[in-house]
DNA sequence: GTTCTCACA
DNA sequence: TGTGAGTA
């Protein structure tokens, strides 16, 4: 199947999604159980819309900028409800993550900083003996 | 192949 | 934030 048929397609299996996006089943069922995705059932096998495959995108994406899946849920949740107050939540948790990873990326300077010095006095040191 | 639950890192 | 194992 081409990304475009997948794109298309309006019926997924959990093993389908699973191979497509390179996660196990058991993580999709993971999400599942936290909330963040609500297939159909046939029977008691899931059955995924394009609607949860969608979401299940935006989960991955989430990760991947470094949210929580309880940020990823708060976000998910607003969807139909109140998209504007989904806006302000998702302008908030991005500033806050940029904070934080500014924060790490200056204190990576300073360590980075701190070991080239010690690499400097080594070297020096070296070069006497 | 799928489901669920429990223990575990 | 997931995985492994056992179950049906």
């Amino acid at each position: 199947m081409t990304r475009a048929e997948a794109d298309n397609r309006d019926l997924y299996a959990i093993a389908d999604l699973a191979r497509e996006f390179g996660i196990s089943t058991r993580a999709i069922r993971f999400y599942e159980a936290k909330g963040l995705l609500s297939p159909e059932r046939v029977g008691v096998t899931r059955v995924f819309r394009r609607r949860d495959r969608a979401r299940l995108i935006l989960i991955l994406r989430g990760k991947r900028l470094g949210f929580s899946l309880r940020d990823i849920s708060d976000y998910l949740s607003l969807y139909d409800a109140d998209r504007s107050q989904q806006v302000h939540l998702l302008a908030g948790k991005v500033e806050e993550r940029l904070a934080s990873l500014e924060a790490q990326l200056s204190d990576l300077q300073t360590t980075i900083a701190e070991l080239r010095e010690i690499k400097k006095l080594a070297d020096e040191r070296l070069e006497k003996a």
